[in-house]
DNA sequence: GATGTTATTGAACTATGAGTTCAATAACGA
DNA sequence: TCGTTATTGAACTCATAGTTCAATAACATC
């Protein structure tokens, strides 16, 4: 983040150029956000862009930022209910801020630039607390991990792979199969 | 595919470039394999890479496809041990193969360009052909559906979201909990 | 509304890498 | 040995990232 402006035109450009470089990203990915691109795109001269990111990957950590602001389920207790909401919040989050576009970017960088490692960890801890603590009031440990990585990891793997949006019945069975599976009682 | 060579200098220069294809496409990317990158790491002029491989799509599809000899578990018939078995296989191909890395790159690359997602669409359907029949004895519709990417998903989630290795203690886990969530019987 | 400040602009520039062409050379099969 | 052709390297064109800077326009303040 570059410093808090006061000047309406920075505040304006900096809106603007945001929400292009995370157009670009969505669209054409990590190696396309670059200062002269996300200019054309926003309608600003290159040079504007670069004074106020001169590094490409603030512009890139900037943008991936307002993912971090996606809602999440609120636990009201019932774990069944807790689980759902949550899984259904996911794929909402997928399907409406194109978080599997955002995930799969940052995956696949990630072995290969720093930031994108960063980042990816930083989402990954910040988006699984929810499932986290609530699959915590009935499991732990390695039970706790598989749990947790069973029921985000069918999702991911439904969009990312089979390029298919699970339906209401197929995250209820997810849900009522690790419920199941792990003997847990309501 | 380029036509079947005779010429012992194109046998030779084939594999070669080949195989620096596929590594460039590991350690860089799906943008980085590129005929004069590709030649560089290969040790030819890049008139040579250009010669074989006119169009860098033929050149992506031929180093992918090597890819798709990855050894599966062979099933023995009993649910437990080939869902196992192939979990392992699975984890196996990510690891030794870079599997997770050619994953990665195919859904991240599927949205922007075709022949990735018919790279992809390939790559799913063979490798999840094991496991899709192993469930099929005992599962159908959206549960046999639910049951594989949750399997597979699970380590799917783990290695390119936690960036970590399952081992086999979570697999097993992972096998008995759809076993148990499923009701099924040994 | 006038004024000092500064964000923005556009143009000119360098650098890098992809893609193209081709005559010369080297390696091949017969 | 010889005809064929794969390979080479050099010289291109073209697109785009990144840099610099003087001119301009928009801003906050009084």
């Amino acid at each position: 983040m570059v410093d808090a402006p006061v000047d309406a035109r920075v505040v304006r450009t900096h809106n603007d150029v945001l929400a292009a470089a995370i157009d670009v990203l969505i669209e054409e990915g990590w190696d396309a956000v670059t200062q002269p691109r996300v200019a054309r795109r926003a309608g600003y001269a290159k040079a504007t862009v670069y004074s106020h990111w001169p590094d490409r990957l603030d512009l890139l950590r900037d943008a991936f930022q307002r993912f971090g602001e996606i809602p999440h389920h609120e636990p009201v207790g019932d774990v069944r209910a807790d689980m759902l909401g949550e899984l259904r919040s996911y794929r909402r989050a997928m399907v409406e801020h194109r978080l599997d576009r955002v995930l799969a970017i940052l995956a696949e960088r990630a072995t290969e630039v720093e930031a994108a490692a960063e980042l990816r960890d930083q989402f990954v801890d910040d988006g699984m607390a929810v499932c986290r603590s609530v699959v915590a009031t009935v499991l732990s440990g390695v039970e706790a991990r598989a749990a947790s990585a069973m029921m985000g990891g069918a999702l991911l793997h439904a969009v990312l792979l089979e390029h298919r949006i699970p339906d209401d019945e197929e995250l209820e069975i997810v849900v009522d199969t690790v419920l199941r599976g792990f003997d847990i009682a309501r």
